[in-house]
DNA sequence: AAACCGGTCAACCGCGGCCGT
DNA sequence: TACGGCCGCGGTTGACCGGTT
Protein backbone atom coordinates (compact mmCIF):
# COMPACT_ATOMS: atom_id res chain seq x y z
CA UNK A 1 0.00 0.00 0.00
CA UNK A 2 2.42 2.45 -0.06
CA UNK A 3 3.07 5.41 2.17
CA UNK A 4 1.31 8.82 1.55
CA UNK A 5 3.09 11.92 2.08
CA UNK A 6 2.35 13.41 5.24
CA UNK A 7 1.34 16.56 2.88
CA UNK A 8 0.97 17.85 -0.19
CA UNK A 9 4.45 18.82 -1.37
CA UNK A 10 3.38 20.19 -4.58
CA UNK A 11 3.45 24.96 -3.68
CA UNK A 12 5.44 23.85 -0.48
CA UNK A 13 8.73 25.96 0.46
CA UNK A 14 11.54 23.72 1.67
CA UNK A 15 15.08 24.98 2.11
CA UNK A 16 16.25 27.58 5.19
CA UNK A 17 13.07 29.36 7.37
CA UNK A 18 13.33 33.21 7.04
CA UNK A 19 13.10 35.32 9.37
CA UNK A 20 9.75 36.37 8.45
CA UNK A 21 8.20 32.52 8.50
CA UNK A 22 9.79 32.28 11.97
CA UNK A 23 7.94 35.30 13.33
CA UNK A 24 4.86 33.61 11.98
CA UNK A 25 5.47 30.38 13.22
CA UNK A 26 6.24 31.28 16.59
CA UNK A 27 3.84 33.93 16.91
CA UNK A 28 1.32 31.48 16.08
CA UNK A 29 2.36 28.76 18.51
CA UNK A 30 2.56 31.15 21.09
CA UNK A 31 -0.58 32.56 20.49
CA UNK A 32 -2.53 29.17 19.96
CA UNK A 33 -0.31 26.17 20.98
CA UNK A 34 0.49 23.59 18.60
CA UNK A 35 -2.47 21.49 18.55
CA UNK A 36 -2.03 19.56 15.17
CA UNK A 37 1.19 20.07 13.35
CA UNK A 38 -0.68 19.36 10.36
CA UNK A 39 -3.12 22.16 10.51
CA UNK A 40 0.02 24.86 11.48
CA UNK A 41 0.98 26.06 8.34
CA UNK A 42 -2.23 26.56 6.91
CA UNK A 43 -3.49 28.11 9.89
CA UNK A 44 -0.11 30.52 10.41
CA UNK A 45 -0.21 31.01 6.97
CA UNK A 46 3.04 29.17 6.16
CA UNK A 47 3.66 27.33 2.77
CA UNK A 48 5.52 24.51 4.61
CA UNK A 49 4.56 21.04 5.86
CA UNK A 50 3.43 20.35 9.59
CA UNK A 51 6.47 18.13 9.41
CA UNK A 52 8.93 21.26 8.69
CA UNK A 53 6.88 23.21 11.26
CA UNK A 54 7.15 21.12 13.93
CA UNK A 55 11.24 20.46 13.31
CA UNK A 56 11.74 23.83 13.22
CA UNK A 57 9.70 24.56 16.29
CA UNK A 58 11.29 21.64 18.09
CA UNK A 59 14.47 22.17 16.94
CA UNK A 60 15.23 25.88 17.18
CA UNK A 61 12.36 28.12 18.04
CA UNK A 62 11.29 26.78 21.19
CA UNK A 63 11.75 28.86 24.22
CA UNK A 64 13.14 26.83 26.53
CA UNK A 65 16.44 25.85 23.89
CA UNK A 66 19.68 26.28 25.33
CA UNK A 67 21.96 27.56 22.39
CA UNK A 68 25.56 26.86 22.21
CA UNK A 69 28.02 23.88 22.54
CA UNK A 70 27.28 20.80 25.55
CA UNK A 71 28.73 21.77 28.18
CA UNK A 72 31.52 18.80 29.43
CA UNK A 73 29.05 17.69 32.10
CA UNK A 74 26.18 17.36 29.07
CA UNK A 75 28.25 15.72 26.88
CA UNK A 76 29.00 13.14 29.48
CA UNK A 77 25.68 12.70 30.05
CA UNK A 78 25.25 12.14 26.26
CA UNK A 79 27.97 9.49 26.71
CA UNK A 80 26.78 7.76 29.55
CA UNK A 81 23.67 7.81 28.14
CA UNK A 82 24.06 6.27 24.38
CA UNK A 83 26.01 3.39 26.28
CA UNK A 84 22.87 2.72 27.76
CA UNK A 85 20.07 3.82 25.17
CA UNK A 86 22.70 3.86 22.29
CA UNK A 87 21.21 6.28 19.40
CA UNK A 88 18.33 6.92 20.69
CA UNK A 89 18.72 10.43 20.41
CA UNK A 90 15.75 11.91 21.64
CA UNK A 91 15.57 9.79 25.06
CA UNK A 92 18.73 11.21 25.49
CA UNK A 93 17.73 14.89 24.76
CA UNK A 94 14.76 14.15 26.87
CA UNK A 95 17.32 14.26 30.08
CA UNK A 96 19.81 16.67 29.16
CA UNK A 97 16.59 19.67 29.35
CA UNK A 98 16.91 22.42 26.89
CA UNK A 99 18.68 19.87 24.26
CA UNK A 100 17.46 18.49 20.76
CA UNK A 101 17.95 14.93 19.67
CA UNK A 102 19.47 16.70 16.27
CA UNK A 103 21.48 18.71 18.53
CA UNK A 104 23.20 16.08 20.19
CA UNK A 105 23.13 13.66 17.38
CA UNK A 106 25.15 16.34 15.25
CA UNK A 107 27.57 16.71 18.47
CA UNK A 108 27.77 13.59 18.94
CA UNK A 109 28.46 12.72 15.00
CA UNK A 110 30.87 15.18 14.87
CA UNK A 111 32.69 16.25 18.21
CA UNK A 112 31.93 12.72 20.82
CA UNK A 113 32.50 10.26 18.46
CA UNK A 114 35.91 11.60 17.50
CA UNK A 115 37.06 12.33 20.92
CA UNK A 116 35.85 8.68 22.08
CA UNK A 117 38.11 7.39 19.37
CA UNK A 118 40.83 9.12 19.77
CA UNK A 119 40.86 7.92 23.99
CA UNK A 120 40.59 4.76 22.34
CA UNK A 121 37.04 3.70 22.67
CA UNK A 122 34.39 2.45 20.00
CA UNK A 123 31.59 4.97 20.13
CA UNK A 124 29.30 2.75 18.92
CA UNK A 125 30.00 -0.46 21.52
CA UNK A 126 31.77 2.32 24.17
CA UNK A 127 34.36 -0.71 24.45
CA UNK A 128 37.95 -0.15 23.90
CA UNK A 129 39.45 -0.67 20.42
CA UNK A 130 41.16 -3.38 19.41
CA UNK A 131 42.40 -2.05 16.36
CA UNK A 132 45.45 0.09 18.03
CA UNK A 133 48.60 -2.21 18.99
CA UNK A 134 48.00 -2.30 22.49
CA UNK A 135 51.49 -1.43 23.09
CA UNK A 136 51.21 1.17 21.06
CA UNK A 137 47.59 1.93 23.36
CA UNK A 138 49.74 1.58 26.49
CA UNK A 139 52.21 4.83 25.19
CA UNK A 140 49.02 6.84 24.55
CA UNK A 141 47.42 6.38 27.77
CA UNK A 142 50.75 7.22 29.67
CA UNK A 143 51.07 10.01 27.19
CA UNK A 144 47.35 11.30 27.72
CA UNK A 145 46.83 9.81 31.22
CA UNK A 146 43.62 8.05 29.77
CA UNK A 147 42.44 4.98 31.78
CA UNK A 148 41.58 2.58 28.99
CA UNK A 149 40.94 -1.46 29.29
CA UNK A 150 42.16 -3.08 33.16
CA UNK A 151 38.91 -4.90 33.02
CA UNK A 152 35.62 -3.61 30.95
CA UNK A 153 34.69 -0.82 32.64
CA UNK A 154 32.20 0.86 30.06
CA UNK A 155 30.56 -2.38 30.18
CA UNK A 156 30.66 -2.78 33.91
CA UNK A 157 29.17 1.04 34.14
CA UNK A 158 26.50 0.42 32.15
CA UNK A 159 25.14 -2.40 34.52
CA UNK A 160 25.29 0.13 37.02
CA UNK A 161 22.65 2.63 35.72
CA UNK A 162 22.84 6.10 35.24
CA UNK A 163 23.72 7.67 38.25
CA UNK A 164 26.64 5.15 39.02
CA UNK A 165 27.88 5.59 35.46
CA UNK A 166 28.72 9.02 35.95
CA UNK A 167 31.39 8.01 38.03
CA UNK A 168 33.07 5.96 35.49
CA UNK A 169 34.16 8.48 33.16
CA UNK A 170 37.66 9.18 32.90
CA UNK A 171 37.19 12.45 34.68
CA UNK A 172 40.88 12.87 33.88
CA UNK A 173 39.88 13.51 30.70
CA UNK A 174 37.62 16.10 31.42
CA UNK A 175 38.11 19.43 32.97
CA UNK A 176 35.93 19.44 35.91
CA UNK A 177 33.18 21.85 36.03
CA UNK A 178 31.62 23.08 39.23
CA UNK A 179 27.95 23.43 39.70
CA UNK A 180 28.52 27.24 39.68
CA UNK A 181 30.23 27.10 36.06
CA UNK A 182 27.53 25.18 35.23
CA UNK A 183 25.17 27.79 36.17
CA UNK A 184 26.52 30.10 33.56
CA UNK A 185 25.79 27.99 30.96
CA UNK A 186 22.36 29.56 29.76
CA UNK A 187 21.81 30.73 26.57
CA UNK A 188 23.32 33.91 26.86
CA UNK A 189 26.81 33.57 27.99
CA UNK A 190 26.96 30.50 26.36
CA UNK A 191 26.81 32.16 22.98
CA UNK A 192 28.76 34.49 24.64
CA UNK A 193 31.88 33.09 25.84
CA UNK A 194 31.48 30.15 22.79
CA UNK A 195 33.28 30.93 19.45
CA UNK A 196 31.69 27.84 18.29
CA UNK A 197 28.57 27.08 15.86
CA UNK A 198 25.89 28.99 17.02
CA UNK A 199 28.02 32.36 16.44
CA UNK A 200 30.43 30.93 13.44
CA UNK A 201 28.04 29.75 11.67
CA UNK A 202 24.91 32.68 11.94
CA UNK A 203 25.40 34.10 8.50
CA UNK A 204 24.83 30.43 6.88
CA UNK A 205 21.22 31.21 6.99
CA UNK A 206 20.20 34.63 7.09
CA UNK A 207 17.08 33.78 9.21
CA UNK A 208 19.24 31.74 11.55
CA UNK A 209 18.27 32.92 15.03
CA UNK A 210 21.68 34.18 16.90
CA UNK A 211 22.25 32.31 20.27
CA UNK A 212 21.73 35.72 21.66
CA UNK A 213 17.57 34.89 20.25
CA UNK A 214 16.43 34.63 23.84
CA UNK A 215 19.39 35.95 25.81
CA UNK A 216 17.32 38.93 27.46
CA UNK A 217 15.39 36.25 28.78
CA UNK A 218 15.37 34.87 32.42
CA UNK A 219 15.89 31.62 32.45
CA UNK A 220 14.23 29.27 35.10
CA UNK A 221 17.28 26.61 36.33
CA UNK A 222 15.13 23.94 34.33
CA UNK A 223 12.17 24.43 31.96
CA UNK A 224 10.76 21.23 30.97
CA UNK A 225 7.46 22.05 29.48
CA UNK A 226 6.48 25.88 29.25
CA UNK A 227 2.99 26.50 29.55
CA UNK A 228 1.24 29.04 26.72
CA UNK A 229 0.42 31.32 30.04
CA UNK A 230 4.14 31.32 30.81
CA UNK A 231 5.45 32.24 27.35
CA UNK A 232 2.70 34.54 27.11
CA UNK A 233 3.70 36.72 30.26
CA UNK A 234 6.93 37.24 28.82
CA UNK A 235 5.01 39.68 25.70
CA UNK A 236 6.89 42.34 27.47
CA UNK A 237 10.63 41.26 26.96
CA UNK A 238 9.83 40.05 23.34
CA UNK A 239 9.28 43.77 22.65
CA UNK A 240 12.32 45.41 24.25
CA UNK A 241 13.26 47.40 21.53
CA UNK A 242 16.28 47.87 23.60
CA UNK A 243 17.62 44.98 23.73
CA UNK A 244 20.16 44.07 21.18
CA UNK A 245 19.62 40.47 19.34
CA UNK A 246 22.78 40.63 17.59
CA UNK A 247 21.31 40.22 13.93
CA UNK A 248 18.86 41.99 11.86
CA UNK A 249 15.40 40.45 12.79
CA UNK A 250 14.88 43.57 15.52
CA UNK A 251 15.06 45.63 12.65
CA UNK A 252 12.41 44.16 11.58
CA UNK A 253 10.26 44.09 14.64
CA UNK A 254 10.55 40.41 14.57
CA UNK A 255 9.62 39.75 17.90
CA UNK A 256 7.07 42.49 18.20
CA UNK A 257 4.13 40.55 18.46
CA UNK A 258 0.77 41.62 18.99
CA UNK A 259 -0.44 38.75 22.11
C1' DA B 1 43.65 35.27 -5.00
C1' DA B 2 41.48 31.23 -6.15
C1' DA B 3 40.51 26.45 -5.71
C1' DC B 4 40.00 22.74 -2.89
C1' DC B 5 38.74 20.16 1.17
C1' DG B 6 36.98 18.77 5.51
C1' DG B 7 33.95 20.09 9.35
C1' DT B 8 29.62 21.60 10.99
C1' DC B 9 24.79 21.73 11.52
C1' DA B 10 19.99 22.97 9.99
C1' DA B 11 16.73 20.76 7.46
C1' DC B 12 14.77 16.94 4.95
C1' DC B 13 13.28 12.07 4.23
C1' DG B 14 11.15 7.95 5.20
C1' DC B 15 9.98 4.54 8.50
C1' DG B 16 7.79 2.89 12.77
C1' DG B 17 4.60 3.31 16.38
C1' DC B 18 0.56 5.06 18.46
C1' DC B 19 -4.19 6.07 18.41
C1' DG B 20 -8.85 6.64 16.82
C1' DT B 21 -12.42 4.62 13.99
C1' DT C 1 -8.66 -6.88 13.85
C1' DA C 2 -7.67 -3.93 10.11
C1' DC C 3 -7.03 0.42 8.39
C1' DG C 4 -5.66 5.15 7.99
C1' DG C 5 -3.86 9.47 9.85
C1' DC C 6 -0.59 11.73 12.50
C1' DC C 7 3.54 12.38 15.14
C1' DG C 8 8.16 11.41 16.51
C1' DC C 9 12.50 9.40 15.62
C1' DG C 10 16.91 8.33 13.47
C1' DG C 11 19.57 8.57 9.34
C1' DT C 12 21.01 11.36 5.62
C1' DT C 13 21.74 15.39 2.81
C1' DG C 14 23.45 19.67 1.35
C1' DA C 15 24.73 24.46 2.07
C1' DC C 16 27.94 27.13 4.20
C1' DC C 17 32.26 28.22 6.54
C1' DG C 18 37.10 28.32 7.69
C1' DG C 19 41.50 26.46 6.90
C1' DT C 20 44.90 24.78 3.72
C1' DT C 21 47.24 24.36 -0.58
Amino acid sequence: MGRQPCCDKSGLKKGPWTAEEDKKLINFILTNGHCCWRAIPKLAGLLRCGKSCRLRWTNYLRPDLKRGLLSEDEEKMVIDLHAKLGNRWSKIASCLPGRTDNEIKNHWNTHIKKKLRKMGIDPQTHKPLDIVDEGQREEERQADGLRIGGGDSSTKSREEGIGMKIQSFWIDDYPMILPEEMAVNTPCTTASVSSSSASSSSSMNSAKLDANLYSFLEWPESTPSWELDDLLSLDLLWEDPLVDYGGSLLGQDAWSFSL
